[in-house]
DNA sequence: AATTATTTCAACCGCATCGCT
DNA sequence: TAGCGATGCGGTTGAAATAAT
């Protein structure tokens, strides 16, 4: 897998989280030129990072449609559904969450659902609320047989891409994504 | 206010699959 | 068709944030 590119100098390789630069780097390069060869990406934007690392921090964090902030009540019955249906086949499931990612369904099931249906086992009484076994399909199913994942493909104007997915919600912590649209 | 425990989530890792030569 | 590189996926980790004591 992972082959070294060059036998004689190892480069470079940065790991752990992304730094404002780096992101904007990342941004700026695929706003010019579009996602894809991310190995290739890495190298000619000057990030020192693997493709993999600049497709997942792209595809989880900097991708304009990406939404951010809370799990609805109707998103987290699809997960439920879904992930009845499927299991643990989360980028499947995450087709039928338009902006969420595999990873945040995965993180969001293993934190809070799991949670529940711990708390529900102990507790059965006052499982209601949750119940992952009992699926709603009634309100889901139709959509979910209609796989009609949202579009990839890079339109040339992100920035407005981001604008107009910008999520309501989006007074999140830390600095966030449309800063880094802004910048210069 | 300080310390400890718990939760959250971004990021990494290894494996599987795909497409090209 | 075997070999190889690129990409995608799911599991896991660990640092940071938050809650509890």
């Amino acid at each position: 897998m992972d082959k070294k590119p060059g036998r004689s100098q190892e480069p470079e390789v940065r790991k752990g989280p992304w730094t404002m630069e780096e992101d904007l780097i990342l941004m700026n390069y695929i706003g010019n030129h579009g996602e894809g060869e991310w190995n290739s990406l890495a190298r000619s934007a000057g990030l020192k990072r693997t493709g993999k690392s600049c497709r997942l921090r792209w595809l989880n964090y900097l991708k304009p449609d990406v939404r951010r902030g809370n799990i609805t009540a109707e998103e987290q019955l699809l997960i439920m559904e879904l992930h009845a249906r499927w299991g643990n086949r989360w980028s499947k499931i995450a087709k039928h969450l338009p902006g969420r990612t595999d990873n945040e369904i995965k993180n969001y099931w293993r934190t809070k659902i799991r949670k529940h249906i711990k708390e529900a086992e102990n507790n059965p009484s006052q499982s209601s609320e949750i119940n992952p076994e009992q699926t709603t399909s009634s309100q889901v199913s139709s959509d979910a047989n209609a796989v009609e994942p949202c579009s990839p493909t890079y339109t040339g104007n992100l920035q407005e891409a981001w604008m107009g997915a910008l999520p309501t919600e989006s007074n999140d912590s830390f600095w966030s994504v449309e800063d880094l649209w802004y910048m210069p």
